[in-house]
DNA sequence: TTGACATATAAGTCATCGCTTATATATACT
DNA sequence: AGTATATATAAGCGATGACTTATATGTCAA
């Protein structure tokens, strides 16, 4: 049963194209609401809800200064996505090497019951699904 | 304007818990629909539905065989999502080294113009902008 | 052919998302 | 005090998402 799948916030956050750009924008230097607005041809509540969503996530904290809110990158949370993304390193490393072919044909895990594909020496319909 | 703020379908993708999962079982080797169903207390259709977008995403690739699909792991786009990532990486490693106090002391960029805690030289933590 | 199996697609439902306008809150500037 | 500025929050709305049940499509097996 897998293990319940659990939903991570950071991945929901920078599922978007503009949170993302936010990031991006906070990654060059802290800014304040107004200023982030200017990059972007939506309201000021639309932003103010964007960043709502990255600050529940971890990805940004807040400041005040003055009238000001002064947001800040903490980009510890995109760890767990550049954590998660390097497990599956190997698969595309493995595209571009010789080695590939090889160690394509070696399963690594079998697979744990019923429809996998069995053993390679890929027949075309050499199956004996025992059931 | 930022730029325009690209939608990466992977992203999306990837967003969802149960697609990982998925991801996670295919990375352990190919699996039929009806296997990949074992691992989940949803529908036959909701996994073929989350399938689809996953396909559409360039993350899986499916072969029949018999009466079954085999769905394999394409995991070439999950780079995308590692590169940009690591563009954040610096963000987390400074934190964990003794140069992160004098680095975070040094803006490395001046924000851009007008909402910034212009004006008022009441800043605390003088800094000067000059790396 | 008939029926069981494996999967996809269609259609519907309900929640969530991304946005808007309207308003509230807090600070600053006369 | 009153007004402007900076931001958040509320409420509403159409689009999309993650599911469900019902059905269609394709293959195997008798």
């Amino acid at each position: 049963m897998v293990t319940e799948a659990i939903d991570i916030p950071v991945f929901r956050a920078v599922a978007d194209p503009t949170r993302r750009a936010i990031l991006d924008l906070l990654a060059a230097g802290e800014r304040a609401v107004n200023d982030l607005l200017k990059s972007f041809k939506m309201t000021q509540p639309a932003v103010s809800q964007h960043l709502r969503v990255l600050r529940e996530a971890g990805l940004v904290s807040e400041r005040r200064e003055g009238r000001h809110r002064i947001y800040k990158l903490e980009a510890e949370p995109i760890r767990a996505v550049h954590d998660w993304a390097g497990h599956y390193e190997r698969f595309w490393t493995r595209k571009l090497t010789a080695l590939g072919d090889y160690l394509d044909a070696a399963p690594d895990v079998p697979p744990p019951s019923g429809a996998g594909p069995r053993k390679k020496t890929h027949r075309k319909t050499g199956r004996q699904t025992k059931r």
